[in-house]
DNA sequence: AGCCAGGATAGAC
DNA sequence: GTCTATCATGGC
Protein backbone atom coordinates (compact mmCIF):
# COMPACT_ATOMS: atom_id res chain seq x y z
CA UNK A 1 0.00 0.00 0.00
CA UNK A 2 1.64 3.66 -0.91
CA UNK A 3 1.12 5.74 1.82
CA UNK A 4 1.74 9.66 2.52
CA UNK A 5 4.29 9.33 5.00
CA UNK A 6 6.03 6.84 2.75
CA UNK A 7 7.17 10.01 0.13
CA UNK A 8 6.24 12.80 2.78
CA UNK A 9 2.95 14.07 1.06
CA UNK A 10 1.53 16.21 3.54
CA UNK A 11 -1.76 14.83 5.14
CA UNK A 12 -4.69 16.55 2.88
CA UNK A 13 -2.55 17.90 0.56
CA UNK A 14 -5.22 16.65 -2.22
CA UNK A 15 -7.97 17.44 -0.61
CA UNK A 16 -6.88 21.38 -0.30
CA UNK A 17 -6.36 21.18 -4.17
CA UNK A 18 -9.73 19.43 -4.71
CA UNK A 19 -11.61 22.09 -2.79
CA UNK A 20 -9.95 25.07 -4.77
CA UNK A 21 -10.31 23.42 -7.88
CA UNK A 22 -13.95 24.91 -7.77
CA UNK A 23 -12.24 28.52 -8.45
CA UNK A 24 -11.41 28.98 -11.80
CA UNK A 25 -8.55 31.53 -10.96
CA UNK A 26 -6.71 30.37 -7.56
CA UNK A 27 -3.43 28.10 -7.66
CA UNK A 28 -3.82 26.22 -4.19
CA UNK A 29 -0.24 25.76 -3.18
CA UNK A 30 -0.68 22.38 -1.80
CA UNK A 31 -1.63 21.21 -5.38
CA UNK A 32 1.77 22.39 -7.33
CA UNK A 33 4.94 23.87 -6.68
CA UNK A 34 5.05 26.99 -8.85
CA UNK A 35 8.48 27.72 -6.88
CA UNK A 36 10.39 24.89 -8.26
CA UNK A 37 8.23 24.10 -11.20
CA UNK A 38 8.38 27.65 -13.11
CA UNK A 39 12.62 27.53 -12.03
CA UNK A 40 13.98 23.92 -12.91
CA UNK A 41 14.92 24.59 -16.16
CA UNK A 42 11.80 23.42 -18.19
CA UNK A 43 10.92 26.99 -18.98
CA UNK A 44 12.94 29.93 -19.09
CA UNK A 45 10.24 32.97 -19.61
CA UNK A 46 9.07 33.56 -15.56
CA UNK A 47 10.82 35.45 -13.19
CA UNK A 48 10.07 36.39 -9.85
CA UNK A 49 8.61 39.91 -8.66
CA UNK A 50 7.23 41.51 -5.32
CA UNK A 51 3.47 39.76 -5.35
CA UNK A 52 4.75 36.67 -7.14
CA UNK A 53 5.68 35.78 -10.84
CA UNK A 54 5.52 37.36 -14.16
CA UNK A 55 5.06 36.03 -17.30
CA UNK A 56 4.32 35.45 -21.09
CA UNK A 57 2.57 32.92 -22.36
CA UNK A 58 1.12 32.86 -25.69
CA UNK A 59 1.77 36.46 -26.06
CA UNK A 60 -0.15 36.64 -23.11
CA UNK A 61 1.37 38.88 -20.09
CA UNK A 62 0.58 36.80 -16.55
CA UNK A 63 0.70 37.60 -13.19
CA UNK A 64 0.54 35.14 -10.83
CA UNK A 65 -0.05 36.52 -6.83
CA UNK A 66 0.12 35.26 -3.73
CA UNK A 67 -3.05 34.85 -2.25
CA UNK A 68 -4.04 32.92 1.06
CA UNK A 69 -2.22 29.35 0.66
CA UNK A 70 -2.17 29.86 -3.10
CA UNK A 71 -2.02 32.27 -6.11
CA UNK A 72 -4.25 34.13 -8.31
CA UNK A 73 -3.89 33.97 -12.04
CA UNK A 74 -4.12 37.14 -13.62
CA UNK A 75 -3.85 38.02 -17.22
CA UNK A 76 -3.89 40.82 -19.79
CA UNK A 77 -6.90 41.32 -21.51
CA UNK A 78 -5.71 40.60 -25.11
CA UNK A 79 -7.41 37.68 -25.88
CA UNK A 80 -9.52 35.13 -24.55
CA UNK A 81 -8.71 33.46 -20.94
CA UNK A 82 -5.91 31.54 -20.65
CA UNK A 83 -5.97 28.29 -19.92
CA UNK A 84 -3.65 27.66 -16.58
CA UNK A 85 -5.27 24.51 -15.66
CA UNK A 86 -3.25 22.65 -19.22
CA UNK A 87 -0.04 24.39 -19.22
CA UNK A 88 0.31 23.66 -14.84
CA UNK A 89 -0.80 19.73 -15.66
CA UNK A 90 -2.93 20.37 -13.10
CA UNK A 91 -5.18 17.44 -13.87
CA UNK A 92 -2.64 14.85 -14.27
CA UNK A 93 -2.49 12.34 -11.11
CA UNK A 94 0.56 12.83 -10.35
CA UNK A 95 0.47 10.45 -7.07
CA UNK A 96 -0.69 7.95 -9.50
CA UNK A 97 3.10 8.31 -11.71
CA UNK A 98 5.06 8.15 -8.73
CA UNK A 99 3.29 5.75 -6.19
CA UNK A 100 4.59 2.24 -8.32
CA UNK A 101 7.90 3.62 -8.40
CA UNK A 102 7.98 3.46 -4.38
CA UNK A 103 10.51 0.32 -4.30
CA UNK A 104 13.06 2.83 -6.14
CA UNK A 105 15.16 4.54 -3.62
CA UNK A 106 16.58 7.18 -5.83
CA UNK A 107 12.61 8.33 -7.14
CA UNK A 108 11.38 7.73 -3.28
CA UNK A 109 14.36 10.47 -2.29
CA UNK A 110 13.36 12.82 -5.13
CA UNK A 111 9.50 12.72 -4.69
CA UNK A 112 9.68 13.36 -1.02
CA UNK A 113 11.88 16.60 -1.26
CA UNK A 114 10.39 17.42 -4.59
CA UNK A 115 6.48 15.87 -4.74
CA UNK A 116 4.88 18.81 -6.64
CA UNK A 117 6.76 19.61 -9.57
CA UNK A 118 4.92 19.56 -12.29
CA UNK A 119 5.69 19.61 -16.10
CA UNK A 120 4.63 22.38 -18.12
CA UNK A 121 2.77 22.25 -21.01
CA UNK A 122 4.22 25.04 -23.12
CA UNK A 123 4.04 26.56 -26.67
CA UNK A 124 5.94 24.68 -28.66
CA UNK A 125 7.73 27.46 -30.61
CA UNK A 126 8.97 28.82 -27.34
CA UNK A 127 10.52 25.59 -26.41
CA UNK A 128 11.95 24.56 -29.50
CA UNK A 129 13.97 27.93 -29.51
CA UNK A 130 14.82 27.50 -26.09
CA UNK A 131 16.12 24.14 -26.11
CA UNK A 132 18.42 25.10 -28.89
CA UNK A 133 19.71 27.85 -26.82
CA UNK A 134 20.09 24.82 -23.75
CA UNK A 135 22.84 23.20 -25.94
CA UNK A 136 26.14 22.66 -23.93
CA UNK A 137 25.02 26.04 -21.83
CA UNK A 138 24.05 26.92 -18.37
CA UNK A 139 20.09 27.87 -16.94
CA UNK A 140 21.32 31.24 -16.19
CA UNK A 141 22.73 31.78 -19.67
CA UNK A 142 19.79 30.32 -21.30
CA UNK A 143 17.63 32.25 -18.96
CA UNK A 144 19.62 35.69 -20.21
CA UNK A 145 19.78 34.73 -23.59
CA UNK A 146 15.98 34.26 -24.17
CA UNK A 147 14.42 37.60 -21.77
CA UNK A 148 16.99 39.06 -24.45
CA UNK A 149 15.66 37.76 -27.39
CA UNK A 150 11.68 38.60 -26.27
CA UNK A 151 13.23 42.01 -24.98
CA UNK A 152 15.01 42.80 -28.24
CA UNK A 153 12.46 40.89 -30.90
CA UNK A 154 9.14 40.93 -28.84
CA UNK A 155 6.26 42.84 -28.50
CA UNK A 156 5.31 44.65 -25.49
CA UNK A 157 2.25 43.43 -23.05
CA UNK A 158 1.56 44.25 -19.56
CA UNK A 159 -0.49 43.25 -16.89
CA UNK A 160 -1.43 45.01 -13.40
CA UNK A 161 1.63 47.71 -14.39
CA UNK A 162 4.24 44.70 -15.21
CA UNK A 163 6.25 45.06 -18.66
CA UNK A 164 6.90 41.67 -20.45
CA UNK A 165 7.63 40.87 -24.29
CA UNK A 166 6.41 37.94 -26.03
CA UNK A 167 8.47 35.35 -27.32
CA UNK A 168 9.30 36.19 -30.85
CA UNK A 169 7.46 34.77 -33.64
CA UNK A 170 9.72 33.02 -36.87
CA UNK A 171 9.44 36.12 -39.14
CA UNK A 172 10.90 38.26 -36.22
CA UNK A 173 13.82 36.34 -35.54
CA UNK A 174 14.55 35.63 -39.59
CA UNK A 175 14.15 39.60 -39.79
CA UNK A 176 16.60 40.53 -37.14
CA UNK A 177 19.18 38.35 -38.78
CA UNK A 178 22.14 35.83 -37.90
CA UNK A 179 24.39 38.46 -36.97
CA UNK A 180 22.12 40.60 -34.52
CA UNK A 181 21.48 36.88 -32.76
CA UNK A 182 24.95 36.61 -32.46
CA UNK A 183 24.88 40.22 -30.64
CA UNK A 184 22.34 38.62 -28.38
CA UNK A 185 24.43 36.28 -26.66
CA UNK A 186 23.92 33.39 -28.89
CA UNK A 187 27.17 32.11 -29.57
CA UNK A 188 27.45 29.26 -32.20
CA UNK A 189 24.01 28.69 -31.82
CA UNK A 190 23.09 31.59 -33.53
CA UNK A 191 22.90 30.07 -36.71
CA UNK A 192 20.94 27.10 -36.02
CA UNK A 193 18.16 29.43 -34.30
CA UNK A 194 18.15 31.47 -37.99
CA UNK A 195 18.36 28.04 -39.35
CA UNK A 196 15.38 27.07 -37.64
CA UNK A 197 13.78 30.48 -37.70
CA UNK A 198 13.46 29.76 -41.50
CA UNK A 199 12.05 26.20 -41.52
CA UNK A 200 9.46 27.65 -39.31
CA UNK A 201 7.72 29.95 -41.49
CA UNK A 202 5.75 27.92 -42.76
CA UNK A 203 5.73 24.58 -40.46
CA UNK A 204 2.52 22.37 -39.75
CA UNK A 205 2.57 22.32 -35.85
CA UNK A 206 -0.46 20.17 -35.90
CA UNK A 207 0.71 17.78 -37.84
CA UNK A 208 3.77 17.71 -35.10
CA UNK A 209 1.05 17.73 -32.21
CA UNK A 210 -0.80 14.63 -33.80
CA UNK A 211 2.23 12.72 -34.68
CA UNK A 212 3.52 9.67 -32.45
CA UNK A 213 6.46 9.73 -30.46
CA UNK A 214 9.25 8.47 -32.94
CA UNK A 215 7.55 10.43 -36.09
CA UNK A 216 7.92 13.74 -34.05
CA UNK A 217 11.37 12.70 -33.17
CA UNK A 218 12.54 12.49 -36.63
CA UNK A 219 10.51 15.57 -37.41
CA UNK A 220 11.97 17.70 -35.08
CA UNK A 221 16.10 16.18 -35.13
CA UNK A 222 15.37 17.77 -38.92
CA UNK A 223 15.52 21.28 -37.21
CA UNK A 224 19.17 22.88 -36.85
CA UNK A 225 20.65 22.38 -33.93
CA UNK A 226 17.91 19.86 -32.33
CA UNK A 227 19.45 15.97 -31.56
CA UNK A 228 17.94 13.57 -29.37
CA UNK A 229 18.13 15.33 -26.06
CA UNK A 230 16.48 18.75 -27.29
CA UNK A 231 14.06 16.96 -29.29
CA UNK A 232 12.95 14.91 -26.29
CA UNK A 233 12.92 18.05 -24.34
CA UNK A 234 10.13 19.50 -26.65
CA UNK A 235 8.38 16.26 -27.16
CA UNK A 236 8.42 16.33 -22.97
CA UNK A 237 7.27 19.52 -22.76
CA UNK A 238 5.15 20.82 -25.33
CA UNK A 239 4.15 17.58 -27.74
CA UNK A 240 2.01 15.80 -24.71
CA UNK A 241 4.60 13.04 -24.94
CA UNK A 242 5.13 11.50 -21.38
CA UNK A 243 7.53 8.74 -22.13
CA UNK A 244 10.47 11.43 -24.09
CA UNK A 245 13.08 11.57 -21.46
CA UNK A 246 15.92 13.89 -21.94
CA UNK A 247 19.12 13.10 -21.16
CA UNK A 248 21.45 15.42 -20.37
CA UNK A 249 24.56 15.86 -18.32
CA UNK A 250 22.89 15.75 -15.37
CA UNK A 251 20.53 12.53 -16.19
CA UNK A 252 23.19 10.82 -17.90
CA UNK A 253 24.99 10.75 -14.66
CA UNK A 254 22.13 9.63 -13.04
CA UNK A 255 21.39 6.46 -15.09
CA UNK A 256 24.98 5.79 -15.51
CA UNK A 257 25.90 6.21 -11.74
CA UNK A 258 23.01 5.91 -9.39
CA UNK A 259 21.13 3.00 -11.78
CA UNK A 260 24.06 1.43 -14.01
CA UNK A 261 23.17 1.97 -16.95
CA UNK A 262 24.66 3.52 -20.20
CA UNK A 263 24.49 3.43 -24.02
CA UNK A 264 22.61 5.59 -26.48
CA UNK A 265 20.15 7.17 -26.88
CA UNK A 266 17.59 4.89 -27.74
CA UNK A 267 18.36 2.62 -24.52
CA UNK A 268 18.51 4.87 -22.54
CA UNK A 269 14.93 5.35 -23.24
CA UNK A 270 13.58 2.11 -23.06
CA UNK A 271 15.63 1.19 -20.19
CA UNK A 272 14.08 4.30 -18.81
CA UNK A 273 10.76 3.19 -19.55
CA UNK A 274 11.14 -0.16 -17.42
CA UNK A 275 12.30 1.34 -14.87
CA UNK A 276 10.20 4.82 -14.52
CA UNK A 277 6.85 3.43 -16.61
CA UNK A 278 5.34 4.96 -19.97
CA UNK A 279 5.31 8.49 -18.27
CA UNK A 280 9.10 8.07 -17.42
CA UNK A 281 9.06 11.66 -18.93
CA UNK A 282 7.63 12.98 -15.62
CA UNK A 283 9.56 11.41 -13.21
CA UNK A 284 12.67 12.12 -14.90
CA UNK A 285 11.92 16.10 -14.42
CA UNK A 286 12.16 15.50 -10.82
CA UNK A 287 15.07 13.43 -10.67
CA UNK A 288 16.36 16.20 -13.06
CA UNK A 289 15.74 18.82 -10.52
CA UNK A 290 16.77 16.95 -7.71
CA UNK A 291 20.03 16.39 -8.76
CA UNK A 292 21.09 19.24 -10.02
CA UNK A 293 19.82 20.28 -6.40
CA UNK A 294 22.41 18.34 -5.15
CA UNK A 295 20.29 15.67 -3.43
CA UNK A 296 22.29 12.98 -4.53
CA UNK A 297 25.53 14.26 -4.01
CA UNK A 298 26.10 11.47 -2.06
CA UNK A 299 26.02 8.81 -4.48
CA UNK A 300 27.58 10.74 -7.49
CA UNK A 301 31.00 10.86 -7.98
C1' DA B 1 43.76 28.84 -15.93
C1' DG B 2 40.90 25.07 -16.61
C1' DC B 3 36.32 22.98 -16.09
C1' DC B 4 31.43 22.96 -16.49
C1' DA B 5 26.84 24.05 -18.34
C1' DG B 6 19.38 20.66 -19.77
C1' DG B 7 24.54 19.03 -26.70
C1' DA B 8 24.82 19.19 -31.71
C1' DT B 9 27.55 19.02 -35.75
C1' DA B 10 30.63 17.53 -39.37
C1' DG B 11 33.98 14.48 -40.33
C1' DA B 12 36.55 10.15 -39.77
C1' DC B 13 36.21 5.35 -39.56
C1' DG C 1 26.19 2.73 -37.65
C1' DT C 2 29.77 4.69 -33.57
C1' DC C 3 33.65 7.81 -31.93
C1' DT C 4 35.73 12.59 -31.62
C1' DA C 5 37.27 17.46 -31.92
C1' DT C 6 35.09 21.61 -32.02
C1' DC C 7 31.88 24.95 -31.35
C1' DA C 8 30.71 30.79 -28.06
C1' DT C 9 30.04 32.38 -23.63
C1' DG C 10 30.14 33.29 -18.70
C1' DG C 11 30.56 31.71 -13.93
C1' DC C 12 33.21 29.48 -10.70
Amino acid sequence: MFTSNMLSLKPGAIRVYDIHMSNSNFIPAAAVDLEASLFCGQSFSWQKVEEGYLGCVDGRAILLTRAGEGHLVLCDNSGPEWGWQEYFDMHRDYLGVFAPLQNDKYVCEAYAAYNKIHVLKQPVWETLCSFIISANNNIARITRIVRALCFELGEERSVEGHVVHTFPSPENIVEAGEARLLSLGLGYRAPYLYETAQRALNYDWDALLASDYDQALDELKNFKGVGDKVADCVLLFSCNQDSAFPVDTWVQRVMNELYGIKGGHRHMRSEAARLFGEKAGIVQQTLFHAARMGLFKQYLT
